[in-house]
DNA sequence: ACCTGTTCTTTCAAATCTGAACAACTTCGG
DNA sequence: CCGAAGTTGTTCAGATTTGAAAGAACAGGT
């Protein structure tokens, strides 16, 4: 059974993750924008920035955390700056580098928008979910990305 | 526990989910497209359309089925019908619509690219799941999808 | 110090996606 | 049968995303 197609509860199960996560996703962006002014994205970098030491990251390491495409991570942090969510400042360390910073203001805006959207993911995702399925969905993810990450390695 | 907040245990799993999807995605995208001309969207019209009767597909029920905004399928079949690989023809019985119908090369595109695909499934995403674990991803999913449908009703 | 190869980020143009506005129908109630 | 109201798909302009190319700076060996 290691060949070229997939048994029905194979596919059943592949349709369903892919269709019902973007279905999901897309029902939580929407609530999110609804209430508060960001997109899931610029929800996720405010989070990014707030848990990181010194509420900074580089370009390259928040890039890799938001799965972002370099030259998106610019424009989507361009678009911030304008906002004053976020500043950008240059790295000390590595003259090329820079620095994406929260502010004050992103702060905020990431606490405003916070209840809401942790309550639309509960109302969405978490109250279908039992102790068992929650701990299931992370193992089962946890590994696909082990999986993932080390297939990448290989291909570098 | 019905508040503005989530629990570790159920963020991780939001988190898991979220993130591993979406570089599954990626992951399983870029195989396709290295290896058939086709992104991940062209796939799946083609398999939508290869699926239904008579091969053909009313505009609007093609896009409920892919999750795309109305205006996204006129694109996305546009670029399509420029390779050859789907028709538009004009709905027999609603002179508003128009039906998306597959091509031969439609249909050769898919079968030259699915084992591939299915293959490329397989490797980062069935080979990691025992039996048990595509069953509950099987029934997490849906029922996630039943209850976002539930509330989109609700809406509406 | 001086190459050489690599990494970091941005820039640019082209491709794609979104949402509002539209035109062409269809449907339903009177 | 008429007209208001709802549907369907497209168009358009603007926003976002992609991928290739480039500029600047680092790192390691010589």
């Amino acid at each position: 059974m290691s060949d070229e197609k997939l048994s029905p509860e194979e596919l059943a199960a592949w349709r369903a993750v892919v269709e019902s996560s973007q279905r999901l996703l897309i029902t939580i962006e929407d609530d999110l924008r609804k209430a508060s002014d960001l997109t899931l994205a610029d929800y996720n970098v405010l989070v990014q920035l707030a848990e990181a030491p010194g509420r900074r990251l580089r370009m390259g390491d928040l890039a890799t955390k938001l799965i972002f495409a370099p030259s998106r991570l610019t424009y989507q942090i361009g678009t911030m700056e304008k906002r004053g969510l976020v500043t950008r400042e240059p790295c000390p360390d590595d003259r090329r580098g820079s620095e994406a910073v929260l502010t004050e203001v992103g702060l905020a805006a990431l606490r405003a928008a916070a209840p809401g959207h942790l309550g639309s993911v509960r109302r969405h995702f978490i109250e279908d979910l039992d102790a068992a399925d929650l701990a299931a969905l992370t193992k089962i993810f946890t590994r696909i990305d082990e999986r993932l990450s080390a297939a990448r390695d290989r291909v570098r």
